[in-house]
DNA sequence: ACCTGAACACCGTTCAAGT
DNA sequence: ACCTGAACACCGTTCAAGT
């Protein structure tokens, strides 16, 4: 919803519509490209993303696009990282670093609902992705007491919690609603089960935002009280034993 | 490595090497397909699974497929299926509600490092996945004194974590290195943040256990305060006014 | 330097034809 | 009932040719 345009793409569609082809040179660039692709994947989802449809999105042919971008992975890796620019930053100084956890984290959350096709990219091992958001979450818990091996631990774990959150609701708005309505149903279970489950997963569908703070509290109260108790300290002694 | 075979792939190949193609007749099957598909997909990753390669793989024509199963997505469903058979079940009179989740969410956790290349698709909206297995632990946190909306929380809270866990740690045995050696480095960000990072990253690379278990600790410890002090419950009183 | 036509080696899926 | 040849409408990517 807010990236950036640098307007390059309505110059674009504008000498389309005056039949100045010869323009098109130069007017490409990886940016471009990407920024394109992150509208494109936005309204349509990731598999309308395809070298020749991104390529007539942009008025050009699809082998136009090698000359800016390696391969779709690259333009994969660049919707990641305009979507981990869009994070709200947290600021350092508010309140206490419970809360400041507790808001990255759905600052986090939030970018991806608003862009849940591109969401799940963040699950690929790609190297050194949001390197400033997570430094300043590591800052954050070695300035509250942990050290470098649990405070590792802990940014870990809430990035778990938070992106496997995210990508099972954002699932839901991303595929087909006749995938998940074609999927085989239970079997081997007996109603009651069937019917506790299903006041859970409504629960849950329900109120999303609930229960995704339920969990994220959960887990801070948690590692508070990992940082009282020096429960990850002693575990180490003992495992040296 | 535990897929119950029927022995039927055997039987094929037998057929092949005798030249009794026409014995192909009528021995395939939804189960022999899905198994097949899983060795597949364990071997050589979900790309590797194609209908042709599959049908391949089973001495048939890819069209053949179709005759068994409705489409490729069928296919994946099945996968899931397979790799939820076969989470080890947690007695459910051992110990304390906290040791049995526990162990329910590491047996998770084991069949996902099992099957890398499976547990991704665990974050796709199967209806009802899971059942049985989701059943016992929604009924384990009931016991413990959970009511229903918390205990679905929970479990969610729960089975996001190993999920968002376990998709990040399978992620890289999965990608080919390649893929993740040519995503572009860090830059924005000064030598000293890079460094904090970069240790953090090995030290969960080294022992992913330890950080898989310092979360599950953690997440679990702030579960049983909530029932202890009634977070939830007394969050949604506070809404209501 | 950058755009592109043609081609390569693939996909999932359909359908009519075979047995 | 089940297997399949041929075809449809696609993919990502390469490479030589154009300007």
């Amino acid at each position: 919803l807010t990236y950036q345009t640098s307007g390059v793409e309505n110059h674009l569609e504008a000498n389309e519509r005056d039949g100045l082809v010869d323009s098109k040179r130069g007017s490409l660039s990886r940016d471009l490209i990407i920024e394109t692709a992150a509208r494109l994947v936005d309204r349509e989802g990731l598999e309308a993303l395809t070298m020749r449809r991104l390529a007539g999105e942009l008025g050009v042919k699809a082998m136009s696009l090698y000359n800016h971008v390696p391969n779709r992975t690259a333009i994969l890796y660049g919707l990641v990282e305009l979507l981990l620019a869009e994070i709200k930053p947290v600021s350092n100084r508010a309140a206490s670093w419970q809360e400041r956890l507790q808001a990255a984290m759905s600052n986090l959350r939030r970018v991806g609902l608003a862009h849940p096709h591109i969401f799940v990219l963040m699950l690929r091992p790609w190297r050194a992705t949001g390197a400033q958001q997570a430094d300043r979450a590591l800052q954050n818990l070695l300035a509250a007491g942990f050290n470098d091996e649990e405070a590792g631990y802990a940014l870990r774990a809430l990035m778990s919690y938070v992106i496997g959150f995210g990508a099972w609701e954002t699932a839901r708005m991303v595929r087909d609603p006749q995938e998940i309505a074609e999927a085989p149903s239970v079997d081997g279970i007996d109603a009651v089960a069937a019917s506790h489950l299903e006041a859970m997963r409504s629960n849950v569908v329900h109120s999303p935002d609930a229960a995704f703070e339920f969990g994220l509290r959960a887990i801070i109260a948690g590692l508070e009280q990992s940082l009282r108790t020096g429960a990850g300290r002693i575990d180490r002694e003992a495992a040296k034993v």
